[in-house]
DNA sequence: TCCTATGTTGTATG
DNA sequence: ACATACAACATAGG
């Protein structure tokens, strides 16, 4: 089963992220943001859990006791590891798969065999020379496991990734169609289509389809179908190229520079951004530029 | 003190 | 049954 990384399996013994103190802080985990931390447990990849340390009481082991995952991982060699979207799988020699989701504030470090656990590392994996730790404030996050060496059925029936062939404008327009009474926007948002967009991803793609983000799915022609589908692949790319690679930001000219800001411009028009509430989610646009 | 937060899900409503 | 809407989850920071 070929991996779905961008970047190919290139992990070495070398910790991925030593002088990188910027991305242990706190951004929030998209498709970019997932692959950057996936990426940094590779580290760990061919050496055996020792022991694992949890904080049991915690939300994110809601599916699955944590003392249950404590003993199926412990013992065992980290052999594999992806990313789908926002879903991520941990290989073990074929005794099981350990499924992460990283919630709203969830994040993944490498530290020292030493390590003590702080307030909100409620997950970590000991092994001879660095522990593996996941930290997740909120407790959106969750901890899943699944025995045994084939694939777990929720994995399976993930959504096709983006950056696949098989994401193609027609399967935009059909879900577009499908849902045509729900907000552009809020379609977006959808992982059963687009796994891995968030709500930053979802805005930036809309505003470089110059799309205004309360357009009902419905109402849009077939050339917008084609504008997006262009901009969501667009988008991903790029993404992985900045985020992904180097837990780093994109360029001042992504709209996501701008979109917290009060006050904030179109990098395109240099007028006003506006902030509005569609579907839950704060989403930011620009007026004049989509429409 | 009150408001916000880049996500998902269970439940209510149409 | 099906699609859509929204409160709830738990914590930190402005």
């Amino acid at each position: 089963m070929p991996q779905q990384c961008l970047f190919g399996e290139k992990w070495a013994n070398k910790n991925p992220c030593a002088g990188r103190a910027s991305a242990q802080g706190s951004f929030m985990p998209e498709l970019a943001e997932v692959e950057f931390f996936r990426w940094q447990w590779s580290c760990g990849m061919g050496h055996i859990i020792l022991r694992v340390e949890t904080h049991r009481q915690t939300r994110i082991f809601r599916e699955r006791p944590a003392r249950l995952i404590e003993e199926a991982l412990r013992g065992h060699r980290l052999t594999d590891s992806r990313a789908r979207g926002k879903e991520m799988l941990f290989g073990f020699e074929g005794v099981g798969w350990l499924g992460l989701h990283l919630g709203m504030s969830g994040s993944m470090h490498v530290m020292d065999e030493s390590y003590a656990a702080q307030a909100h590392d409620h997950f970590l994996l000991r092994q001879e020379e660095r522990t593996l730790v996941f930290r997740d404030p909120r407790q959106f996050g969750r901890v899943r496991w699944t025995a045994g060496a084939a694939l777990p059925v929720w994995w399976i029936n993930l959504a096709p990734d983006l950056l696949d062939e098989s994401f193609t404008a027609r399967l935009v327009a059909e879900f577009c169609r499908r849902h045509g009474r729900l907000t552009v926007k809020t379609l977006l948002l959808d992982q059963r289509r687009f796994p891995g967009i968030g709500n930053w991803m979802a805005d930036e793609i809309l505003w470089r389809c110059r799309i205004r983000p309360h357009r009902l799915a419905g109402t849009l022609s077939r050339t917008a179908f084609t504008r997006l589908h262009a901009e969501i692949v667009w988008v991903c790319t790029h993404a992985l190229l900045t985020i992904g690679e180097t837990g780093g930001e994109p360029p001042a000219d992504w709209l996501f520079q701008h979109r917290w800001k009060d006050g904030g411009r179109c990098p395109r028009t240099g007028r006003l951004l506006r902030r509005e509430e569609i579907g839950g989610r704060t989403t930011c646009w620009s007026p004049g530029w989509q429409r």
